[in-house]
DNA sequence: GCCAACGTTGGC
DNA sequence: GCCAACGTTGGC
């Protein structure tokens, strides 16, 4: 089977190079960032179990991950500006839907509400420090304001936040 | 407050 | 469809 196929001319037929956004498949796990100045870690507590629609995402990307969330997701709940540290853990509990705060639909939003607290909080200088999380979002994404996060990155910012992980798997809802 | 990163917009 | 200008985000 030496013989190649006579390589089929690189050239643009129809099918080129779309940018086909690749298709996000859920890890389970999430990082949603917020300034505590507008919504804040305690503001979501406050909101208990109906929780909150994480409205305001006007990014393309950040969309798509919240598409792609399932009921019952874990995700780590940011301070970005004022405190740099993960603070809290939520639960996805709506899936996602038109974004109430604005007329264009091409925005949706999750629904979000606190599950717990860490009891240490994780700092992004925490973060930086560990070479275990260098591929994290977090580090390599900053901007994005819904990451995903790998099932690794969870159990080691959990590990460092002394997040006892009993009964905090995310719900293995199916698609 | 500064500025780097980066997503979006718009002219061509 | 490219790419420079522009605006926003967010760490420092």
């Amino acid at each position: 089977m030496t013989a190649k196929k006579p390589a089929p001319a690189p050239s643009k037929t129809s099918a080129t190079k779309r940018p086909a956004p690749k298709p996000i498949v859920s890890t389970g796990y999430w990082l949603f960032k917020s300034e505590p100045d507008v919504f804040s870690w305690e503001m979501l507590q406050a909101k208990g179990a109906a929780g909150e629609p994480w409205t305001g995402v006007r990014n393309y990307l950040a969309r798509n991950n919240m598409r792609a969330m399932r009921l019952g997701d874990l995700g780590f709940f940011y301070h970005s500006n004022i405190g740099l540290e993960i603070v809290g853990i939520c639960e996805v509990c709506a899936l996602s839907h038109p974004d109430a705060t604005t007329d264009d639909p091409k925005w949706d939003c999750v629904d979000v509400r606190a599950v717990r607290a860490l009891p240490k909080p994780v700092t992004l200088a925490d973060v930086k420090a560990n070479p275990k999380l260098a591929k994290m979002s977090l580090v390599t994404s900053m901007r994005l304001s819904v990451q995903p996060v790998t099932a690794e990155e969870w159990a080691e910012v959990c590990r460092m936040g002394h997040v006892d992980l009993k009964g905090l798997a995310p719900k293995k809802n199916k698609r």
